[in-house]
DNA sequence: ACCTGAACACCGTTCAAGT
DNA sequence: ACCTGAACACCGTTCAAGT
């Protein structure tokens, strides 16, 4: 007991092993993120604020990864190939981290790492003469596809377990469908696709 | 105390009374529930299962209230016009009640009135004749791109509060932006014309 | 500065006891 | 069948006490 000659915690370790249990089990609770890290609960308020910065400190590492894997920046010059791998990479990395999602919806974001991400996609259409409106426009309708696709990415396939007496279109879609890939990768590439290239009709020089 | 000549309790008020703390607060909590329906906790387990099945409740409730308007059906005859109402009645249903959609994402749809929903958006495509495989694209973009704008109108304006040294292409797009509306509604119509304009290069006889 | 153990208010859930 | 009060395990957070 006692402080320990080098400390054993940091925001860093605490927000991954938060992410290792809500990757685990869907969730965390902080006795159980102490027990992870072998440390009293009481020892984590050392070292953050509380849950709720936690819960922030997992959207900034998903994001620190993100960003460190550079897929965002691997896009050829063209503005509609490089806005579509920022959507394609933000909805890899959240979808890595599937079972977090719900968690992070519904709190604001704050942190540097995620602030960049949303940074460089506005960079993208400011470089390409969108007006100050289309930017922010451009941005949102992005941003949302990109979110409601890791979302159904989080949900289990059987969440559209339609029956057949009540549901039947539903039912006998999903029972004929046979698509050639994952029902959630193949509509997510089939939206951006519609999305990018509505988004070239707003700007004059595309 | 002991049984009342007739119930005060039903499932349908719990559900009710549960939404109408999210709406307020963000959240519920089982004692809160109780105290909100002059009632004890552990009455509450007399009509539902737990918490979980609140939360199901509370999308159904809304689910409901959505079908009774009737909006989903008022469209004219173009499937065009008619996924373009479902999405926008639906975000609408959702928006009513921000604050809730958090607490919805995460859990599996079984509830009859969501269910009911979905299998309306299916059938517009269907009856379209769509293929299988189309109709499952197309129902998971829609919802995808549903699902991500009530989120967006969820979240406060000021979750896109970039600074101005570190975020400076988002900084300043939203500083000199002036849309003439709220920024989530212009998205959503942007994304909606967008994905059902490529819905409709899928089918042949469009 | 950093970890611990004890303590607090609170939460979800169960169950025997009442009518 | 339906409501109550007591009880349980558990959770997030605080704080004085140690080094």
């Amino acid at each position: 007991m006692g402080r320990p000659r080098q400390a054993i915690l940091s925001q860093e370790k605490i927000y991954r092993a938060a992410l290792e249990l809500v990757d685990e089990f869907g969730d965390f609770t902080l006795p159980g993120l102490a027990k992870r890290l072998s440390v009293s609960p009481s020892s984590i308020y050392h070292h953050v604020q509380g849950r709720p910065e936690i819960i922030n400190g997992i959207r900034s590492v998903i994001g620190s990864d993100a960003l460190a894997a550079g897929d965002f920046f691997t896009a050829g010059p063209a503005w509609q190939d490089r806005a579509a791998a920022w959507a394609r990479s933000y909805r890899s990395a959240l979808g890595q981290h599937a079972k977090a999602i719900p968690l992070l919806v519904g709190e604001a974001v704050t942190d540097a790492a995620t602030l960049e991400i949303y940074e460089h996609l506005a960079a993208v259409f400011v470089e390409q003469g969108f007006t100050a409106n289309d930017v922010v426009v451009a941005v949102t309708v992005l941003d949302s596809f990109m979110l409601g696709s890791a979302l159904d990415m989080a949900s289990p396939e059987s969440a559209w377990l339609a029956s057949a007496e009540d549901q039947p279109a539903l039912h006998r879609a999903f029972e004929a469908s046979s698509l050639g890939g994952p029902r959630s990768d193949l509509s997510f590439e089939v939206g951006v696709a519609a999305i990018i290239a509505h988004l070239g009709t707003l700007v004059p020089q595309a």
